[in-house]
DNA sequence: GGCAATGCTGCTCATATGAGCAGAGGGCAC
DNA sequence: GTGCCCTCTGCTCATATGAGCAGCATTGCC
């Protein structure tokens, strides 16, 4: 047995009783006949080595080093991420990430008098966990067309309704479908005064909160009957990785259907990215591909994620 | 928010700054705006709680307060429980477990003289993982017959001669096989001077190591050709949990046939719970059942497991 | 074989932590 | 409202731990 692997046991052992037995480095190094020096090294080793793991099992949980291996080497301004550790289902890890962002929203210094959001799932969630109260007097504008054509109607303005109702403020809806059909149409609908006015404040607002979908048959976007799975998978065979806003975008951030994007209305990826705060929140193996792509084209300065999410974005 | 969601949040911040930022508790305070003394508590109760959880991550590593447990819960003079943290498959968990009762075996002291041993899978690997030179001197002898029908002969007795020569001692092997067809070629064959030689000094053996076997078609039993599928699922119908030392016993540790009981050659079950020192080394969710038989009916003084196992022993 | 370089050991001293306690504050019964 | 009780707070002091360092052993190199 090398010298080595005789420490790298009698380190082991060491944790054991340490960590196991709360017995002190003293009492350690009686029992191993080792003086508490070495026992001390011992730990120090057995750590840095990498055989002692220490978990925060906890759904509030987050993991700091990645958030600031995140703010370091992707340049974010700020993130947020939830630890992974004992979460049982896909819905639990949205929970998780939902609250978090209802978290960080909460204790945003200065509050934002104008928060622009976009609509889906992930804001819903996030609407639902904000605490009433959270803030007083933030008013709260839609970002992108969301006039739901099929399913689950009012879930676009039941969240911007429900962040600002719960923030002391009200909420401002932009009163128009996600995607046209037609240019005309697009033009139209933001020719009209209200349109204009509220995509307007839209651009106005100190903060953005928004999240991205997957380019996949589970986008909301299918689910409201803007687009057909046919569409969707035509936005794949041109490398779309998700959407931001209902804006397609590739790997890369750029728009994936320059005419598609057209007949979306709300505000650009360009205004998204010029904002001084926009926090994506995202998560889930679903959206790996579209957080690196939002992250690596600057469109968020604040990212909530998932730890999975997170290593993925800085090591996969 | 309640008071204590307040607290229970306060020391999974405090926990994610201590543990995984290595702050002290002292700049953890100046942080949250707590005193230390604070911080010190939240931190406390955070473990108390079970939020913190430390595992220590390697082969070698044990969990002690388990093996506690198991000598104060189920009276055995000792445990050696093996993590289950990290382990990948059922093999790298058999090789753990082989790995601590090779361990066990060479730390032991007095070093016995003479070495009764089953024969089986779990006890080659065991027989593998033991160093040249664990010990000087020891003699080791077959306590039930092995002599394989079917495939992979040579197992017993390459595990007896293996453990006996890196122990710088020699083997005698029991030259029978484990199960006859008939009463009358049993009692023959022990009434063989030689047979009957082995068996008086197996008696005599100062510690016996020993695995049990699953009552299940896997059983080295049916795969060395002593037994049939069917008579497995007799057996087990007949109550049976699995086998120890060739003798199958349901979960109260009692023969289940004794017909089938009285071919077998060997040394019997009570002549094994006699023992002042009788180590059984058992692993995997298959062996759940026997095991709890086998410590139950204090077959062994000694168990060395995994943590599933010794967890079923104490709460299932 | 001599010598330098490297790493390891056991120490001193500074710091971090935990135990235990006196007092403040807040809730509750009367 | 008053007094009691219980809990929680911030302290003192004892203990445990980590940083840094001088001396010693071991290794490798010539």
């Amino acid at each position: 047995m090398r010298v080595d692997e005789i420490d790298e046991l009698l380190s082991i052992r060491a944790a054991e009783l340490y960590y196991e037995e709360n017995k002190t480095q003293d009492e350690i190094g009686q029992a191993l006949r080792l003086t508490r020096w070495k026992v001390g090294r011992l730990l120090a080793q057995a750590k840095q080595r990498g055989f002692i793991r220490i978990e925060i099992l906890h759904p509030r949980a987050r993991r700091l080093p990645i958030e600031r291996r995140l703010r370091e080497e992707r340049g974010l301004s700020d993130a947020i991420v939830v630890s992974t550790a004992g979460v049982h289902s896909p819905e639990e890890l949205q929970q998780r990430t939902a609250q978090a962002a209802a978290d960080y929203l909460t204790a945003l210094r200065p509050v934002p008098r104008t928060l622009g959001v976009s609509w889906g799932r992930t804001l819903f969630e996030i609407s639902q966990h904000l605490r009433n109260g959270w803030a007083t007097g933030v008013n709260v504008v839609q970002i992108n067309g969301g006039v739901s054509l099929n399913r689950r109607p009012g879930t676009a303005a039941a969240t911007a309704v429900g962040i600002a109702q719960k923030g002391g403020g009200s909420a401002t809806l932009l009163p128009s479908p996600a995607i046209l059909e037609r240019l005309e149409t697009k033009e139209a609908i933001e020719a009209d005064r209200v349109v204009a006015g509220v995509i307007e404040l839209a651009r106005s607002a100190e903060a953005y909160l928004f999240s991205a979908g997957a380019a996949d048959h589970s986008s909301v976007h299918v689910e409201s009957g803007y687009l057909s799975v046919a569409d969707v998978d035509l936005l794949v065979q041109k490398g779309a990785v998700g959407d931001v806003v209902g804006r397609y975008i590739d790997s890369d951030g750029n728009i994936v259907d320059p005419a598609l994007d057209a007949r979306t209305v709300g505000l650009t990826l360009d205004e998204l990215r010029g904002a001084p705060l926009a926090i994506a929140v995202m998560s889930g193996p679903a959206k790996h591909a579209v957080a690196d792509a939002v992250v690596a084209s600057g469109l968020c300065t604040v990212l909530v994620t998932d730890e999975a999410t997170a290593l993925h974005l800085l090591d996969g």
